[in-house]
DNA sequence: CGATTTTGACCTGCGC
DNA sequence: GCGCAGGTCAAAATCG
């Protein structure tokens, strides 16, 4: 797994704290489980409780504060968030409606890599339904009735120029069926069905971008009928209870890119943007989000975060936005020396064991 | 030994 | 009709 996919937790702790004796009676409760980085700042909560009473109180009544801000910021993104969208989707159905009117009926052509990938699909595979001969019709019939509502999405997994394995790590399970060099491009473009369940009609093609060698470019075709074999890593902020609340699951998630992101990302490349979330337009959870300098290759660790398209029983658009939030919130709590201090001394007491990430 | 990958052959649609 | 290109199949090879 890549580092990259973790929010930064360092904060330049010196494991020898001042911590006051205070601290020390706070911490000597044996029934309290270790404290993981997921709750690192009841951790604060606690060891600047250190300080008295009085420090405690006023932590808590600027955390609450802090709470409060973000909750109303959040109410604010979902609406901008929610405007977006809407639009979006104006935009993909006028769209759907020009293709339709210029009666582009190829059944099969040779998708663009430029991210148009998915309106022209799905404008042709309802035409192409009707133009089946009966023979092909028998023998795709599974085929042509996910065609209908086949939902395309592309992702882009920063990858070693000199790598060759077309392999995209999304948590599912794939068997590679078919590889094939490609015309418009020098890498080889690799074919995967979906393995994990035998009933599962998505596939995805694997190929290097050819304007960007160190960009692998999955196009997905299909939804998963089963449940993600793996869960996503997954932050939460239990904004019920305040910001101490808060957990992690497992998996890393690439970007996903479809007609509308991929053009959204095209022109963040030209324009170097600061942080940047695109939506999808194609799919009613899909969100992207990029980190600045995340053209190919520079940041390969910075460069791609976003929802996994494939995920259906995950609101991606609400954890990428938590994870924005908790870098935010880990950035300004490192920031604070108070709770660097206090966490120092909740590393020196034993009651910091952070998770370590597996790769 | 089962699962997965490799790879050449085959199928299909499109353009000329 | 023919050739080209993309996509799929399936037997052989490889891996764990």
């Amino acid at each position: 797994m890549d580092s990259s996919k973790w929010v930064n937790t360092s904060l330049g702790l010196s494991l020898v704290p001042n911590h006051s004796p205070h601290a020390m009676e706070l911490m000597e409760d044996e029934d309290q489980p270790p404290v993981s980085t997921s709750s690192m700042t009841a951790a604060a909560a606690t060891a600047v409780g250190a300080g008295g009473s009085v420090l405690l109180g006023e932590e808590l009544n600027r955390i609450s504060l802090e709470n409060k801000k973000l909750t109303e910021m959040l109410t604010v993104l979902c609406q901008n968030y929610n405007a977006l969208e809407a639009h979006v989707k104006e935009l993909a159905s006028e769209n759907e409606l020009i293709l339709a009117n210029n009666c582009l009926i190829k059944k099969r052509k040779a998708p663009p890599l430029d991210g148009t990938i998915g309106f022209t699909r799905n404008a042709t595979s309802t035409t192409a339904e009707t133009s089946f001969s009966d023979e092909e019709s028998y023998k795709r019939p599974l085929e042509m009735s996910s065609n209908i509502n086949l939902k395309i999405s592309r992702v882009c997994v920063p990858t070693d120029v000199s790598d060759t394995r077309l392999i995209v790590k999304d948590g599912y399970q794939w068997r590679k069926y078919g590889q094939k060099v490609t015309r418009d491009n020098p890498s080889p473009r690799a074919y995967y069905k979906c393995s994990f369940a035998p009933t599962c009609p998505v596939k995805k093609k694997v190929q290097k971008s050819a304007e960007n060698p160190c960009l692998l470019v999955a196009t997905y075709e299909g939804e998963h009928n089963h449940n993600h074999p793996a869960q996503p890593q997954v932050i939460t902020i239990d904004h019920r209870q305040g910001p101490n609340l808060i957990t992690t699951t497992t998996t890393s998630i690439p970007l996903v890119l479809d007609d509308h992101s991929s053009n959204i990302l095209a022109h963040k490349r030209s324009s170097s943007s600061p942080t940047t979330m695109s939506m999808s337009s194609s799919s009613d959870h899909n969100s992207s989000l990029m980190e600045p300098g995340s053209s190919c290759g520079h940041k390969p660790n910075q460069v791609i975060e976003a929802a996994a398209d494939h995920h259906p029983q995950y609101d991606h658009k609400a954890t990428n936005f938590q994870q924005l939030l908790v870098q935010q919130m880990a950035s300004s709590l490192t920031k604070d020396p108070n709770f660097t201090t206090a966490l120092a001394a909740a590393i020196a007491a034993g009651r910091f064991n952070p998770p370590i990430p597996k790769w």
